[in-house]
DNA sequence: CGGTGTCTTGACTCCTCTCAAGTTCGGTGG
DNA sequence: CCACCGAACTTGAGAGGAGTCAAGACACCG
């Protein structure tokens, strides 16, 4: 069971300490390896009975679309996340989500989530809980978009995206690889891609950040963070809470 | 027991089917109930160790603060509502909430939910299921800030109130009661009280909505419903998804 | 009857968007 | 090997939405 953790496995172990039975639902989960290309569509938004996907490997991101046309990106999924899973919870899929780079994840179908909730109560509330840190990372993006002006969001939204890859031991202080494009980035600010570019330009002239060629460099980590009144405490994580 | 069904039972028993065992827990987190002033801020930001608390009576609000004295309002919670459970989920409260309006609620202290959440994993996974429901809201509220207009935010954000509202049984197709100022509508929709004021002013001269001295009116709802691209699809509900 | 909180309105500024041209670069096929 | 192509990235100019500052109106309350 020791070196078959999944980074899901690892990730929930941090919230409830879960019993063999537990376990065995959640490897269960895994059965339906699969692969997507950059770009597939793995969840769509208004669909009834949807397969959640447990990412293994890449990067995905889960979005909305609006009527005129406009995306707004709401979280990206690095490996051990679920993808698409409040569309099993809720009869009708709220939101589209689709691979950022090519990406291995194992489908869930929607009946096998709620039939392993239903069997191993104890592993549901772990899911759950991690769904809620989650959705503390969701409050911080929309403080981004409500508060913040093009700047300070992208050097917020950059920091935080570091210190999420350094959890799951992608990157460092130093800086990390990001796939995004600059049009990924726009649909996430809320930010026009021109207006992206610009301040990107601004920020590594003020010597604070580069992004480019697939590589985020904090140049002045101290000074990004002061730009950003960046904070991490929404990230903490100890032991088990539930024992 | 069916007769003393809180507004909180209602609501998770949409979710999931709760055993004798599982109301009994629910019914302890109502054992302490206690009253607050408008205003009076109930969760504190970074605090350990917080009380959550059920709201029985009256409006709150969640929200963050900016290290500029902005700030920035996640959500607002009606009877029925849990209110700062993310506090008790992990170590450190990562946002505040106050009374908007003279409110009801009961204190549940972070051990007491801890423990009811070991032994009754159900009851947990219900409640976490409800609060995934939450995270569609703020999602729907993200996206809102992200890539609407002024008029169009404030359009969708009434819309979506008076939709929840009606679920509780306040208000209608008409309108509802509405306690907050323009200065709430301000922070939650991350713009300035003053263009809040124009923004009110141009939809009512616009035969669309009204809003004044404490109420909604909806004066021409599907025009509204027009302008903001509403939906009301995630906030669906039906019968319990776990038998 | 002053005072405080809320709401209004006007004038001016500036941040971000849109439109419109390029440029760079990796890949693909002749 | 080179020409071509599309995707991603740049940059400039002009327009407009939303912010700020400032002043006043209104209403409720002790």
């Amino acid at each position: 069971m020791f070196i078959l953790q999944s980074p899901l496995t690892r990730k929930l172990a941090a919230f409830v300490a879960l019993s063999e039975a537990d376990l065995d639902t959640l490897e269960r989960f895994h059965r339906r390896r699969r692969s997507f290309l950059s770009g597939h569509q793995l969840i769509h938004e208004g669909q009834k009975n949807q397969s959640a996907f447990i990412l293994a490997e890449g990067w995905a991101c889960s979005y909305k679309m609006l009527p005129d046309g406009e995306r707004q990106i709401v979280d990206f999924q690095v490996p051990g996340d679920f993808l698409g899973l409040r569309s099993v919870l809720f009869r009708t899929t709220d939101h589209s989500a689709e691979a950022v780079t090519r990406i291995e994840a194992s489908e869930v179908r929607a009946a096998d989530i709620l039939d392993g909730f239903a069997n191993a109560p104890r592993l549901a509330t772990a899911v759950l809980w991690a769904a809620s840190r989650d959705e503390a990372m969701v409050v911080e993006h929309l403080v981004n978009l409500g508060r913040r002006s093009a700047e300070e969001r992208m050097a917020h939204f950059l920091l935080e995206l570091g210190a999420r890859l350094q959890l799951v031991g992608i990157g460092d202080k130093t800086g990390f690889d990001c796939p995004l494009t600059q049009y990924h980035l726009a649909d996430a600010l809320g930010l026009s891609a021109v207006h992206v570019n610009r301040v990107l330009r601004h920020l590594r002239e003020e010597g604070l950040v580069t992004f480019q060629k697939g590589r985020v460099s904090f140049d002045d980590f101290g000074g990004l963070v002061t730009l950003a009144a960046f904070d991490t405490d929404y990230l903490d994580q100890d032991g088990p809470l539930l024992r």
